[in-house]
DNA sequence: CATTCCAATGAACGACCGTTCATTCACGAC
DNA sequence: GTCGTGAATGAACGGTCGTTCATTGGAATG
């Protein structure tokens, strides 16, 4: 019954994921996280070589939902403002239902041993890379103000991935009223006016 | 000699704020520390009573300190463009020598004890509060865009503050170049023309 | 010179760490 | 009914953890 050996596996993940989160991975022991699972901690072996496999496999797997749900939003028609207008919208919308990866996968980039740091950080360059085209056609379009594409891309990547470290469901805004504030503090901070995305 | 004592003590204090910022406060241990400033493990609780003492004190005197900074800069009189580019920039150029106590400050609030915790957020509120007040004195004088007061604050904040997690002295930027980039998308995030602010 | 005081030492403590391993167990295939 | 397979177990491993403590050493004070 393979079900079984993926359920468990999972349940050891995402034990891991919200552990991890909360007390950070040097924190979190193989014991701790057999135990919110309901096994022993040498069970785990069956399922992951080791602890730092535990949290490759989370920063990977982030990191591959993450550009795959993009894939799946990213629009190559309609001018750069409205493309722009569509990553901030996705990445706060995506960003705020997953507060545990992405605190994880900020964090822990220094606990990874070198072969998924690799990994994990060409897909990290990879996804910044989406933005910086959006931006460097918005300068050829003509309506963008960037002095630096490197920067602004890195600026507004960190001011959208902000959202995960205050934002707690049940707050005042839904989440669709948040990302219209972000999505228009994003065009502006390129020098478009309020209201030039339509998306 | 009192001075002996302090020396000591600073040197742990650099030595554990070098190390928690490499390695996660989990993963770094007292034996690393005393041995990063050359005495034995037991020689720190002649000066910290315990591990979480040193984070503690780490955290609290990088807000100190930050706070004290931001009173010697502040200004109360010019327009509200002004002062929002005096905090950007002040912000920036603080943060980028900094990027070790930026880095534990942010990742490590949740391994304080509840003491410590409570000392060091409402500092940071306190931080914080002097960009709302910022902005809503822009909103009233009428050239801020701003739809979100609290929001827009923190999306400012983690667009600054995120410059800690890539720059690296001797880039190919001076901190005054960064600085006037930062200050220039605070700027027009709020709705204001490039150029607004005069700092 | 004698006294005080504090920083530093080295050994030890109980606890917990990640990992290994022989073994047990439940189950589907033949 | 037997076999093979893979998950789960509990005990154990060597090591490291934060912390304690009696002791030492070396200035500063009287």
């Amino acid at each position: 019954m393979l079900d079984r050996s993926q359920n468990t596996r999972d349940a050891i993940l995402d034990a891991a994921k919200a552990l991890i989160a909360e007390r950070s991975y040097g924190a979190v022991s193989m014991r701790d996280i057999a135990s919110a699972v309901g096994i022993r901690q040498s069970a785990i072996y069956n399922h992951f070589p080791s602890k730092q496999a535990i949290l490759g496999d989370l920063m990977m797997a982030h990191m591959e939902r993450l550009l795959a749900a993009w894939a799946q939003v990213r629009q190559f028609h309609g001018t750069a403002a409205d493309r722009l207008a569509a990553f901030a919208r996705f990445h706060v919308t995506y960003h705020v239902d997953q507060t545990d990866a992405v605190f994880i996968a900020y964090m822990e980039l220094r606990s990874l041993e070198e072969r998924y740091f690799e990994a994990v950080n060409e897909m990290r360059r990879r996804y910044e890379y989406e933005l910086r085209t959006i931006l460097a056609d918005g300068i050829d379009e003509g309506g963008f103000k960037v002095r630096d594409i490197a920067i602004t891309a890195r600026a507004i990547i960190a001011m959208l991935t902000g959202v995960t470290t205050w934002y707690s469901e049940g707050g005042r805004l839904t989440t669709g009223a948040l990302a219209d504030i972000y999505v228009e503090m994003t065009l502006m901070s390129v020098g478009l006016e309020a209201g030039a995305g339509r998306t």
